[in-house]
DNA sequence: GGTTTCACG
DNA sequence: ACGTACGTGAAACCA
C-alpha cells in the first residue's frame, strides 16, 4: 500500500500566491481552489497512491500541547481572499471523496508525522506532498517527501537529502535546533545560521552530543561562546523542532481510500465556482445516465418542423438558435413555451428575422446579419444576443458558451434524450438565461452600450467581413519571391559568418551560436535560455557581423511568412481577404481581427509598409482612410478634466511639443525634436500607467531622469495626477473600472497579495477607461458612418477598422463626399471637452490612402 | 500546448 | 526583494 499525505495548508498557500487571482461571477475568489486541485491531480498522477489523506491545521488553536507559549505566535492569519476559499475547497475535497484530517491541538505537520510513522510500522509506503521543507526530517526509505516548488517538484529520498544537505533526515532536526526558524518561533542558537549549524551537525550529528562532549570538541571560540550562551534555547529548539508522531488520529490506511460518490454534484459545485477545466481534469463530465438520475431535471422536448409561427408572433418574442455555415442556413431551432422546434425551412427563418414586431433572443448575431446581408434582406427584428450581453458583463471571460453561461447563472440544463437533442438543451432555458443577463445589463446601466453600440456594430462588422479587402495577389507573390531570395542569401552568409549551420528561426539554437560558440555577452535571459529579441540583438550589433544579418533575416522572414505566405493562404475566390472581426475578445472593448489579422499590417518601416501597396480598391474605386489624431490623449484630457491639457488641445497645437515645453519649462519655440520625442513617450507612458524604469528604457535615459520627467508631467497636469490616483482608489472600492459609456472591466488583481500583480491591476485601472472609451467612440462612429452611407444612397462601404482608423472602399466619384462624411462622423461621434479631430485621405491603395 | 518573437494601435 | 507600460494575433520551435 502507498499512502499520499497532503500538507493542505502548505499546498493551498502555494496555490494562492502562485496563481493570479481568479473569481467567479459572484466575486468568490477561486484561484487557490483551482491551484490546489490542479496540483493535487498532478501529484496523484505522478505518485499513484492507493489512498490519500489531506491534513489541515485547525484555525483556532493558538495554544499548543507543547509548553511554550511563544510558539507560532507570530504566524500571521490568512488574508481574507484565501480564508474565503477554504470552506468551498474543503467542501469540494469531501465531494471528490478525499478524507480531510485535522486534530485539535495539533498541527498539520504532526498529522503528516503520525501518518508517516503509521505507514512505516506496517511496512507501507508514504509520500508527503508539501510546499515547505519542515517535513523533510520525516524522510526515510519508506517515506518520501514530494516537495512542490515554483519550478519543478522535487522528490526527497534519504539519498537526495544527503546530496542537498550532507546529513541524514533525522539530523535536519538537529540543524534546525541550532539555526532556529523565525517563522515557527524556534529560537535556535543566537548568531549561528544555516551554514554554521550544518557544519556542526555534519561533524557531531546531534545537539546532545555537542553539549555532552563540549570541552573535547574542536570548535572555534566565537561559535563556542554562542553555543554556551544559548544552551537552554538549543535543547528547547531541539524539542520544538521535532515533529510529533503520535497525534490522536485515524491511522488505518484503508479509511483514506478515495471514493467519489456523486460525480454530478462535484461537477455542479465546480461549475458554480466556474472551474471548468478542473471538471475535465477530474473527468467529471456529466454523463447522460448520471443526469437522468437527478430528480428535478426537466426532460427536453424536441419537435421536428411545424414551427409555431403564429404563436411566436403573438408572443412578440422568440428564442432562436441556428447553424449557418458558408452563409447558408443548415438548421435552426426556436423555443416556445418550453418546447424546442427544429427546422431548416429558410422561408420561415427569414420571416422571423424580417418581422419588425419581434424580439429575437439568440447568440452570435453577427452570423445572422452576415447571412441576411448575403441573401439581400434586412434583419428587421429586434435582437438580444447573449454572447454580447455576457461580454459586457464580464469582458475578461474566455468562454461565452451556453453551457458556461448557464452554469455561471445557476441555470440547470434539461436532459437530452439523445445526441441529436444535445445542441438544444440550452435553448430550452434561454428565457431564464436572457432574463438574468438583461437584468444584469440594466442593473449595470449598460443598456445603451448593448443596444445602441454593440448590437448595431455587429451588423456593421458582418458587412465588413462579407465585403472583404481587395488585394493584389500577384504583387504579394512577387514580393514574397523577392524576400525569399534575399532570405536564402542571408541564410548562407549567416552560416558562413557563424561558422556553423543551424536553424536561425530557433531562438534556442540561435542563442547557442551567439552566446556560446561566438561568446557574445548575454544581455537578458528568458525562462528557457538566452533572450535573442531585437532589442538584445541591436545592442550586439557592433560586436559581430552576424548579428546585423540575423536582424535582417528576422525582419524579412517575418514579412515573408506572416504577411506574404500568410495572406496568400487566405485570399478568397473573389480575390479579396475576408477577415473575421471578433467583438467579444478584448478586455478593453476593442475589436480584434483574425484569419487574417488585418490590424497589424506593417507600416512602421518602409520595407514593411510596401505590403500596403497590395491592399487596394476594386477597379474604378478608391480607398478612403481616416484616422483619429491622439484620440487616447484627448480622452484622457476629457476624463481627467485637466484644465491645462484641455487648453492645450483647444489651442489645436502639437500636443507633444506643448507637453515638452511644459515638462521642460521652456517656451514652445525652444523645444527640440529630441525633447518632443521624449514628451511623446511620456504621453504614451501616462496612458499605459507608466513606470520610470520602462519609460527610461524606452527613451534611453536613466531611470532617475525618467522619474523626473514623470514628476514634472504630473505637476503640470495635476488633473491627470489626480485622475490616476482616484481611478485606482475607486477601482479598489468597486472592484472594476469603466469607460465613459459604462463598459466595465473587473480587476480582481487589485486585491492580490502579490505586489507585481497588484501593480499590474493598478496600471490596468488607469489604462482601461482611456483605451476603452476610445474604443467606444470609434464603434459609435462606425455605426454612424454605416448609417450615413446608406441614408445618402452611396455605394461606398466600410471595410476595415484599425482601432483609431477607418477604411472605406468607395467608387471614385464618391470619394470626396465619403471623405467629408467619414471625418464628420468620426469627429462628432461624441462631444468631449476637447475637440476630436480626424484626418481623411484618398488613394488607390492603403499605402497611398494613409497620410 | 507553452514559449518566444514581432507585427499593429 | 521583486520586475518592470496598455491592448491584440500569427508563426515557428520544442517538449
Amino acid at each position: 500500500m502507498r499512502l499520499l499525505v497532503v500538507d493542505g495548508n502548505s499546498i493551498v498557500n502555494r496555490a494562492f500566491y502562485g496563481i493570479r487571482p481568479l473569481t467567479n461571477k459572484e466575486g468568490q475568489f477561486t484561484h487557490a481552489i483551482y491551484g490546489f486541485l490542479t496540483m493535487l491531480k498532478k501529484i496523484e498522477n505522478e505518485e499513484k497512491p492507493d489512498a490519500v489523506a489531506i491534513a489541515f491545521d485547525l484555525k483556532a488553536p493558538t495554544f499548543r500541547h507543547k509548553a511554550y507559549s511563544g510558539y507560532k505566535a507570530t504566524r500571521k492569519g490568512m488574508p481574507p481572499e484565501l480564508a474565503s476559499q477554504m470552506p468551498p475547497l474543503k467542501e469540494l475535497l469531501g465531494l471528490l471523496g478525499y478524507k480531510i484530517v485535522t486534530c485539535e491541538g495539533y498541527e498539520a505537520d504532526d498529522i503528516l508525522g503520525t501518518l508517516a510513522a503509521a505507514c512505516e510500522s506496517r511496512g507501507d509506503e508514504c509520500v508527503i506532498a508539501t510546499g515547505d521543507r519542515d517535513s523533510l526530517q520525516l524522510v526515510s526509505d519508506k517515506t518520501h517527501v514530494h516537495l512542490c516548488t515554483n519550478r519543478d517538484d522535487i522528490l526527497y529520498t534519504p539519498e537526495k537529502i544527503m546530496e542537498d544537505y550532507g546529513v541524514t533526515p533525522a539530523e535536519l532536526i538537529e540543524i534546525k535546533a541550532i539555526q532556529g526558524d523565525s517563522s515557527d518561533n524556534i529560537p535556535g542558537v543566537a548568531g549561528i545560521g544555516p551554514k554554521g549549524a550544518g557544519d556542526l551537525i555534519q561533524r557531531y550529528h546531534s545537539v546532545q552530543y555537542i553539549y555532552d562532549h563540549f570541552d573535547e570538541l574542536e570548535i572555534k571560540d566565537g561559535v563556542r561562546k554562542k553555543l554556551e550562551a544559548s544552551k537552554d534555547n538549543a535543547f528547547l529548539s531541539r524539542m520544538l523542532g521535532e515533529i510529533v508522531k503520535d497525534a490522536p488520529i485515524d491511522t488505518n490506511i484503508e479509511s483514506y481510500k478515495v471514493e467519489i460518490t456523486d460525480r454530478a454534484a462535484c461537477a455542479r459545485y465546480m461549475s458554480r465556482l466556474e472551474l471548468f477545466s478542473i471538471i475535465e481534469k477530474y473527468d467529471l463530465e456529466a454523463t447522460p445516465s448520471a443526469e437522468v438520475t437527478s430528480d428535478e431535471s426537466v426532460v427536453l422536448e424536441v419537435v421536428e418542423d411545424n414551427i409555431p409561427l403564429k404563436n411566436i408572433k403573438e408572443q412578440k418574442q422568440v428564442y432562436l438558435s441556428f447553424d449557418i455555415s458558408d452563409k447558408e442556413l443548415k438548421i435552426f431551432a426556436v423555443s416556445v413555451d418550453g418546447k424546442v422546434y427544429v427546422s431548416s425551412d429558410e422561408s420561415v427563418f427569414n420571416e422571423i428575422l424580417s418581422d419588425e414586431a419581434l424580439t429575437v433572443y439568440t447568440r452570435g448575431c453577427k452570423a445572422l446579419f452576415a447571412y441576411a446581408d448575403q441573401k439581400g434582406f434586412e434583419v428587421s427584428c429586434k435582437i438580444f444576443d447573449v454572447e454580447l450581453a455576457a461580454y459586457l458583463l464580464e469582458p475578461s471571460s474566455k468562454d461565452y458558451s451556453d453551457e458556461n453561461l448557464c452554469a455561471a447563472n445557476q441555470i440547470e440544463l434539461p436532459v437530452a434524450e439523445n445526441e441529436e437533442q444535445k445542441p438544444y438543451r440550452a435553448l430550452a432555458v434561454y428565457d431564464k438565461l436572457c432574463e438574468k443577463l438583461l437584468n444584469e445589463i440594466k442593473a449595470n446601466s449598460q443598456e445603451k452600450l448593448l443596444f445602441d453600440i454593440e448590437l448595431p456594430l455587429a451588423k456593421v462588422l458582418a458587412k465588413m467581413e462579407n465585403i472583404g479587402f481587395a488585394v493584389d495577389r500577384q504583387g504579394i507573390a512577387d514580393y514574397g519571391e523577392m524576400l525569399s531570395s534575399q532570405i536564402a542569401q542571408l541564410e548562407s552568409s549567416i552560416y558562413e559568418s557563424a561558422g556553423t549551420e543551424f536553424n536561425i528561426n530557433s531562438p534556442k539554437q540561435l542563442g547557442k551560436v551567439l552566446f556560446e560558440d561566438l561568446g557574445l555577452p548575454v544581455k537578458k535571459k528568458t525562462k528557457s535560455g538566452y533572450s535573442t529579441n531585437a532589442e538584445v540583438l541591436e545592442s550586439l550589433r557592433y560586436e559581430h557581423p552576424v548579428v546585423e544579418m540575423v536582424l535582417q533575416y528576422r525582419t524579412l522572414s517575418k514579412l515573408n511568412s506572416t504577411y506574404c505566405e500568410g495572406l496568400l493562404k487566405v485570399i478568397a475566390d473573389d480575390g479579396r481577404i475576408h477577415s473575421s472581426f471578433n467583438q467579444t475578445e478584448t478586455r478593453t472593448g476593442r475589436i480584434s481581427s483574425t484569419e487574417p489579422n488585418l490590424q497589424n499590417i506593417p507600416v512602421r518601416t518602409e520595407l514593411g509598409r510596401e505590403m500596403r501597396k497590395f491592399f487596394c480598391a476594386r477597379e474604378g474605386w478608391v480607398l478612403v482612410d481616416a484616422d483619429y489624431s491622439q484620440i487616447e490623449l484627448r480622452v484622457l484630457a476629457h476624463i481627467s478634466g485637466d484644465e491645462n491639457m484641455i487648453a492645450a488641445f483647444k489651442n489645436g497645437d502639437d500636443i507633444h511639443a506643448i507637453t515638452a515645453s511644459q515638462v521642460f519649462n521652456l517656451p514652445l519655440e525652444m523645444v527640440t525634436p529630441v525633447m518632443r520625442g521624449r514628451a511623446k513617450a511620456v504621453n504614451f507612458g501616462i496612458v499605459y500607467g507608466i513606470g520610470a524604469f520602462s519609460l527610461g528604457k524606452d527613451i534611453g535615459v536613466s531611470m532617475k531622469e525618467a522619474s523626473l520627467y514623470i514628476k514634472n508631467y504630473l505637476a503640470h497636469y495635476s488633473g491627470v495626477d489626480k485622475y490616476m490616483h482616484d481611478v485606482v482608489e475607486k477601482a479598489k472600492l468597486d472592484g472594476y473600472v469603466e469607460t465613459m459609456f459604462g463598459r466595465r472591466r473587473y480587476l480582481p488583481e487589485l486585491s492580490s497579495g502579490k505586489h507585481m500583480l497588484r501593480a499590474f491591476g493598478e496600471r490596468v485601472a488607469r489604462n482601461m477607461p482611456i483605451q476603452g472609451t476610445a474604443a467606444d467612440i470609434i464603434k459609435i462612429a462606425m455605426v454612424r458612418v454605416d448609417e450615413r452611407l446608406k441614408q445618402e444612397g452611396l455605394q461606398a462601404r466600410l471595410i476595415l477598422q484599425v482601432h483609431d482608423e477607418l477604411i472605406v472602399e468607395a467608387p471614385q466619384d464618391e470619394s470626396m463626399r465619403v471623405a467629408m462624411l467619414l471625418q464628420e462622423e468620426m469627429e462628432n461621434a461624441v462631444k468631449l471637452s476637447v475637440p476630436l479631430t480626424a484626418d481623411a485621405a484618398v488613394g488607390r491603395t492603403w499605402y497611398d490612402a494613409k497620410g
